[in-house]
DNA sequence: GGGCATCAAACTGCATGCAATTGCAGCGCT
DNA sequence: AGCGCTGCAATTGCATGCAGTTTGATGCCC
């Protein structure tokens, strides 16, 4: 076989990194659920790779907090405990208020368009599915944030938004996503005003609506919730040899 | 508070993780100074481990931007430019007046008594090296988001202070550490006091008053800048083999 | 039937081996 | 001397193999 010159976009097309891409568009498209299991042979097998390196995707995606890793055991889709999703929207908040503080009456007319055209693009996407309206309205926020030039805040506001993307899946009731296309519009135009106070203010509570409407609870969740209730035994667990916990199962 | 936080995320006992651990402290106090190079086999070696781990591990520190990795070169300590250095402290601001506004009023006796001791030590070791101090003004900060029992804001407050440590190696002069000391102490008071308002802006000040005296100019560095200045043509490179600039060097 | 020991299959943890790429020293040319 | 070229050592990219751990299915005993 030839060579093949890893012809692909910007950054680094390695192997590893087309994984994680997969992988975290699954994630946010929620056909990978949290706690879904990504044994790294089937991984590997599924992207033609050997275990070496669908192990260091996973790493990756566990450093960016999309997987849990534990040790000798498969790992899965992270799945944060309800404050954990709290706190994850609450810095949320702060990261994309600095994004467009900085974005406020700085972006070029071909910004703008680009954005607009991001918004008709979810507003096109109406009718399918909840899945895809999630990852554009995300995807919004991020495009957002990659217009301040900052890798740094793209990287965390990237993280953090696809971590609530992820508690999406676990705590939210099928939502409507059109006030969220109308708070997209009004963050446009305010920010092509270059109205930095007001801007602020309509992503904060743009952000928080979101917030509250997915945390609809903090009630007790499913069976699922019985793993967020022992975590904090996991201490016990450390050694190696599990407790067993003899027949908690009632409920 | 037995109340350990046991971050949940990152793994505490395999190998990998002592080796991270190794490598941020040896950053953090400048022991590798941005550029040092981080061979796999010389990692692997030092720290009796096979080159799959300390590759490992290297994508871990990547991932939180202390390492930079391209493909088929020796990994090295990131040097990020001033501008990534000034975004740095201010997405730390931001965090930072989270932590303390999250913790304005709500700190137990034990908790304040274990600020203070950690002040105290600050103190005694003035006289030592200034990566010891470093280091400590920055575990202050750490302890600090630690205590919101917020695993993620912890994460995050982490590697953006480390990021900003790595900055300071490379931007500051030999600077006075005094005056971080009583702020310190002025934070922890305000926190005793609940005065929330004060705090934040205690923080922001505070923090800001460390870049000013880290960043020192945005004046074009030594040779090192070269970099930097072509870093955005590097998409040119992206496909695999080198445009190699002809003798654009002029000027 | 329900609980418990046992064991094989599945899976992870890690080292090693081989091919491909890079970087650099040395050499020749102008 | 300066500049480009060539070939070898250093180094990374990745797959595979083996050992240890977990999982869950089976059979046994009550």
């Amino acid at each position: 076989m030839a060579a093949r010159p890893t012809s692909k976009t910007s950054e680094s097309s390695d192997k590893v990194s087309v994984i994680c891409r997969a992988l975290r568009r699954a994630i946010i498209e929620q056909a990978l659920e949290p706690g879904a299991k990504l044994p790294e042979d089937s991984l590997g097998e599924r992207f033609g790779v050997s275990r070496t390196i669908a192990r260091y995707a996973l790493g990756q995606l566990a450093a960016e907090g999309l997987v849990e890793l534990r040790r000798n055991r498969i790992a899965v889709v992270a799945t944060p405990s309800w404050q954990e999703a709290r706190d994850a929207f609450d810095i949320r908040i702060e990261l994309e208020r600095l994004v467009v503080r900085q974005l406020a009456g700085k972006l070029t007319k071909a910004q703008i368009a680009e954005l607009n055209a991001h918004v008709d693009a979810e507003d096109g996407a109406r009718g399918g599915t909840d899945a895809v309206s999630i990852r554009l309205a995300t995807e919004f926020h991020i495009l957002l944030a990659q217009m301040t030039n900052s890798p740094i805040l793209v990287r965390y506001v990237s993280e953090v938004a696809y971590r609530c993307c992820l508690t999406l899946s676990l705590y939210s009731r099928p939502h409507s996503t059109e006030c969220a296309i109308n708070e997209h519009r009004a963050i446009i135009s305010a920010l092509a005003k270059g109205d930095e106070a007001k801007v602020m203010d309509l992503m904060h509570h743009h952000l928080d609506s979101v917030a509250n409407r997915a945390l609809v609870a903090p009630t007790p969740q499913r069976g699922r919730d019985l793993l967020d209730i022992l975590a904090p035994y996991a201490d016990d667990i450390a050694g190696n040899r599990v407790v067993k916990l003899p027949k908690v199962a009632r409920r």
